[in-house]
DNA sequence: CTGAAAGCGCTAACAC
DNA sequence: GTGTTAGCGCTTTCAG
């Protein structure tokens, strides 16, 4: 590996002179010239752990995520790397499997390896940000919000919630039941108390806490929860599923017990990329995750540059993609 | 951030026995407890940056994939990181897109930064990895081979392809065609060669040729290859999908054409993770992508540890799912 | 505009 | 077993 002093040998300069034509600092033209061209030659690229030492910052972000293997945070992830990339980052991709143990050891290997900055989705919304803090490290908090007052990229939860709940009002269904996630993640709790504000309006028969089902925000979460919510005596004639893992599993099982969309009524907040056969009787609250992936990139880019605004929140817009058919008359 | 000295000068030893302590270098019991309280008050935690720059060996790896999007690719990382992780080793993400100058780029960060290694899904086949293998940077290939000889970690493709056809052919079906990716990926064409090897001998009416169609490895590509083939005279009566984005696109156009398995015959190779509707009667060639990325992990951590046995090829196992109805009566 | 020189924080000889 | 010391490759004052 060439370094700085052998491309400046070759090119009869100075290594400050390298490092400057390769940082942007004024050079003459006639020594730049030399310079890349003897760097061209001996195939010279800067080392960049050498860079970070010295500058005491790594131009590369990590991304801190629950769950990897969920297209919704797949494609954020897609959205990040392709505003570092351009910008010049790599990103470091962290898979805290909702635990926040790792979530820690991620953070603190943040600080140890000097990176640049931290793009974070809560595993359970009690992380200790105080040390990324004090090394004034940017974070910018994705999805989910943190206890620290910092720059997040985040949905309007409970009008999504509304929304879905809504639709599925609008479409006649009567016992509107809401599987969610974890109580302590606030993305579960907010949609949930959305479909709450509707169903409280509405009166159900039935106590409408007794629809509300929480469990994991995975697709066994999904299954487990629409079961239960099948045993139920009166049984809910629809329901709302909080997120895209969860709604799988909610129309795996309903799939299974032959009630089909719009025999059931189903609302899924969050995008099912993968599906095969469309279930057009399914309203869909699509979220825009490859935008809160950019967006919170683009934020952390800025921060990492030196802006010093107070922090902000920016509130990413759903889109309801409302069923083609509604309640079967009863 | 507290550095060695500060912590030496506060447990009044070397900077080298502080150092010693925390790269597990034998020490006596006594000053050992003292640098770690000294540690543990200080809350220092060794700088990677400048342990990279001196070891000339970063803890890092670098996992280059053609698709961050497609479930495979997740799930495979999902397992390289569970390993890396276990191992003390962070994964930095390279999502190429498929394209081989993205990748060109990732590989020379992968150098720039003295990453421990990497493990590569190349794009196209041709990635230049001299620049690696001269810095004796480990590398593993997964899922695609390379031009180079390395430990690699892939499928039997043709014999995925043979299963596909085979259950196809077993259920009755006549007209099976073949839906792959590009030429240049030689998963794409292993798997259909597997595909040919079967209908050549069970003589398709139509010309096979005609019956293979190259798109992209994605869900519009299974889209538009399905629809060109509904298009032909005389058209198939079942398909090989030889990937899961494929095999997505494919059942959505013969689902919107009111040709739902078993009606079309379907064997896709790959998972189908995010089903909603579960289409029992398509087949599915399931690809063990998890364990692919563990093993690659795994691999690549022994290279990383000064293993230099010759380069191993492993060969995982697929696993049919066999499709529950057969080709309805003619 | 350019060069000399001092480190960034750590590890690894090398002495003792 | 322990301390001293010389860098790893780069950036960045500081002079000139």
């Amino acid at each position: 590996m060439a370094t700085i002093y052998e491309v400046a040998a070759a090119a009869g300069v100075s290594p400050a002179t390298v490092s400057r034509v390769f940082n942007g600092v004024p050079v003459s033209a006639e020594k730049a010239a030399l310079v890349r061209a003897a760097a061209a030659e001996l195939r010279f690229t800067p080392n960049r752990t050498a860079r970070s030492l010295r500058r005491k910052n790594a131009e590369v972000i990590a991304l801190v995520i629950p769950d990897i293997e969920n297209p919704y945070f797949t494609s954020l992830a897609r959205g990040v790397e392709d505003v570092a990339q351009a910008a010049g980052y790599s990103v470091v991709l962290c898979n805290t499997d909702e635990d926040p143990g790792k979530e820690a050891k991620y953070l603190d290997i943040a600080i140890a390896e000097n990176m640049a900055g931290v793009i974070l989705a809560e595993a359970d919304g009690r992380a200790d940000l105080s040390g990324l803090i004090a090394r004034s490290r940017p974070i910018v908090a994705v999805d989910r919000r943190t206890l620290f007052e910092l720059d997040s990229v985040v949905l309007d939860n409970r009008a999504a919630g509304v929304a879905a709940a809504s639709t599925l009002v609008d479409a006649g269904y009567r016992r509107i039941a809401c599987i969610t996630g974890p109580a302590e993640i606030d993305t579960a709790e907010e949609r949930a108390e959305g479909w709450r504000s509707i169903v409280a309006r509405s009166a159900t028969p039935h106590g409408s806490e007794d629809y509300l089902r929480y469990s994991s925000f995975r697709v066994d979460g999904g299954r487990d929860a629409m079961r239960a919510l099948l045993a139920l005596d009166p049984a809910p004639d629809a329901v709302v599923a909080t997120n895209n893992l969860m709604g799988v599993g909610a129309l795996q099982v309903l799939s299974e017990a032959g009630r089909v969309p719009p025999a059931f009524g189903v609302a899924v907040i969050g995008d099912l990329p993968f599906t095969t056969l469309t279930p057009d009787a399914t309203t869909i609250v699509r979220l825009p995750a490859r935008d809160m992936g950019t967006t919170a990139a683009r934020m952390l880019i800025e921060r990492i540059n030196g802006d010093t605004e107070p922090a902000r929140t920016v509130v990413l817009p759903h889109e309801v993609v409302a069923a083609t058919a509604g309640a079967p008359a009863v």
